[in-house]
DNA sequence: CCGGTTGTTCAGCG
DNA sequence: GCGCTGAACAACCG
């Protein structure tokens, strides 16, 4: 479910209950439920594919991982692995990773890392993007401390819309190029933002899953490349191999 | 119905 | 102590 856009429409969703007071916990989460308590959420926050819930003294990070769900004024048949009640309604959150930190959330993130923050700085991504110059570009991409909430799907349609073959090495890359990778990464997270709240992001794929490149018809190849091994579809006719 | 996957962490090894 | 790799986790879709 999560790469970092739908982690801002879950943000987006959510913002009848900020500043609301949280009346009952439950769930499977081995954390402690009950410090939830009585508190008000402060705040709703996202930084990447992290989502923060923001109490005072205290902040909750859950991460969906590959399949984690959520579900707001209903429930499943599994069991929640966390669930707020407020006066008018609750989230259910399942299969997800939670973790509680006693610090102050500006203390612990950068949030000009997250590619869908206002505050986004493509200049420190390049400087980072220069210090790992041997990074294969489908790897760097899904580098959470440079490109926080960019994933797989994002991954592939920026190389194909930037012309990039993944196997490309970040050293390699001509500087202008890398810039409109840079750029691009930011601009294609914010397209599938706004097409996935109407429901239309697999429509706009271009190479991701596809059959054959919309370009020049040739067969798109699937291959899982990169540290993590993750599927990777491109056209190896329109993407330069910059090596 | 089996295989693949919008992700991350951690153990184990060299 | 490091970097790398693969396993583990888990639920839904096609």
């Amino acid at each position: 479910m999560p790469e970092g856009p739908s982690i801002l429409i879950l943000k987006e969703q959510l913002q009848a209950f900020a500043g609301k007071k949280v009346i009952r916990v439950e769930g499977n989460s081995k954390i402690d439920l009950q410090k939830m308590k009585g508190k008000k959420v402060l705040e709703f926050k996202s930084w990447g594919k992290h989502f923060l819930i923001c109490f005072k003294g205290f902040y909750l990070r859950i991460h969906l991982l590959m399949f984690g769900t959520y579900r707001i004024n209903e429930r499943k048949e599994a069991p929640a692995r966390l669930s707020l009640q407020f006066e008018k309604g609750e989230i259910n959150f399942y299969t997800c990773s939670i973790q509680l930190f006693e610090n102050d959330v500006n203390d612990d993130y950068d949030w000009d890392v997250d590619v869908l923050s206002e505050e986004w700085d493509p200049l420190k991504a390049e400087k980072a993007l220069k210090k790992t110059k041997t990074a294969n570009v489908c790897d760097a991409l899904l580098n959470q401390e440079i490109f926080s909430g960019v994933g797989n799907i994002i991954k592939n349609e920026v190389l194909f819309r930037t012309k990039i073959h993944p196997k490309s090495i970040i050293g390699a890359l001509p500087p202008k190029k890398l810039k409109e990778l840079i750029k691009e990464a930011s601009n294609y997270s914010f397209d599938f933002y706004e097409w996935k709240k109407i429901f239309e992001l697999k429509k706009h794929w271009l190479i991701y899953k596809k059959k054959e490149c919309p370009r020049c018809k040739v067969a798109v190849i699937k291959d899982h490349l990169g540290k993590g091994k993750r599927l990777t579809c491109f056209c190896d006719n329109c993407q330069v191999l910059y090596s």
